[in-house]
DNA sequence: TGAAATTATGTGTATATACACTTATTATTA
DNA sequence: TAATAATAAGTGTATATACACATAATTTCA
């Protein structure tokens, strides 16, 4: 039993279970800030929307290969923000492609939650402290 | 126009995108290697049963305040752990108060997809290289 | 040019996540 | 002790996630 033991242990120090638990705490760190802008906006929707103001007339794989998010989960996600107005699509000559970019709506709601999204930011960045360039650095590792 | 570019320049930098976008890549990877275990389990169902397996008898309280989960999700994770047969539920003294803990099904499964989550976490640590310990303690700082 | 391959996107299903609200049990206290 | 507060867990609803499969449009090439 004891050697039972000894195999989990490996387990314990888990490098998925700890990001997994990291984004967990710091989403909900940042959605409660989001909140207070008075906004049904979450910092998931935030993140799309701000990848569409970087580019804009992405397809749906393009931004999802960005997002490193599943193509169809974005597609369930791109339709929530559409029903909420912050998106719109266009349709190309390539009749298979849409098009998603930031509507008037949407630019407005990320100048409304700006000041509570830096809020979170800032609060988060304090957590790291000095290790916050090569955190973010790592971060990016992982997302190759 | 320009000074809108400005301000969502700013959004750009989120450390919240950063990680989710992480975790969903990492987790994407053990994922993967779970799979040629061939059980049907995924890399947050063993996060779960190794925490589990560390302390027996947590209540569901407990256990989500150690995975930073929220409880109600906790809850809905761990009928899913039961049906699949890997954790056992007993009830104390106290009516209110429900515990869990590994059944025999789930420490053999652990034990199965041992090898495949080893590969998974060596993949990941060279993703990160030299960094991996200050890596893995400032995700510890983003759960306290 | 028309069949087959490729590409872009959507749908069915299952699990993960969390907030608001509810239920059930125990503890407190007037 | 009976009313009230506190505690532990569950449910309703909505969004996030991804795999397997389906659909529709374009491209390729025989």
């Amino acid at each position: 039993m004891d050697s039972q033991r000894k195999k989990y242990s490996e387990l314990t120090d888990c490098l998925c279970t700890s990001i997994r638990k990291s984004a967990r705490n710091i989403s909900q760190i940042y959605n409660e800030h989001l909140k207070q802008s008075g906004e049904k906006i979450n910092a998931n929707q935030v993140s799309i929307l701000v990848t569409l103001s970087q580019i804009e007339n992405k397809t749906i794989s393009e931004l999802s290969n960005q997002l490193k998010m599943e193509r169809t989960t974005l597609t369930r996600n791109l339709k929530i923000l559409d029903k909420s107005g912050w998106i719109k699509t266009d349709y190309g000559s390539d009749g298979r492609m849409k098009f998603s970019k930031l509507s008037k709506n949407g630019k407005q709601v990320l100048n409304k939650i700006l000041p509570h999204w830096k809020k979170a930011q800032s609060k988060t960045k304090k957590l790291l402290g000095e290790d916050l360039q090569l955190f973010q650095q790592n971060l990016k590792k992982l997302t190759l």
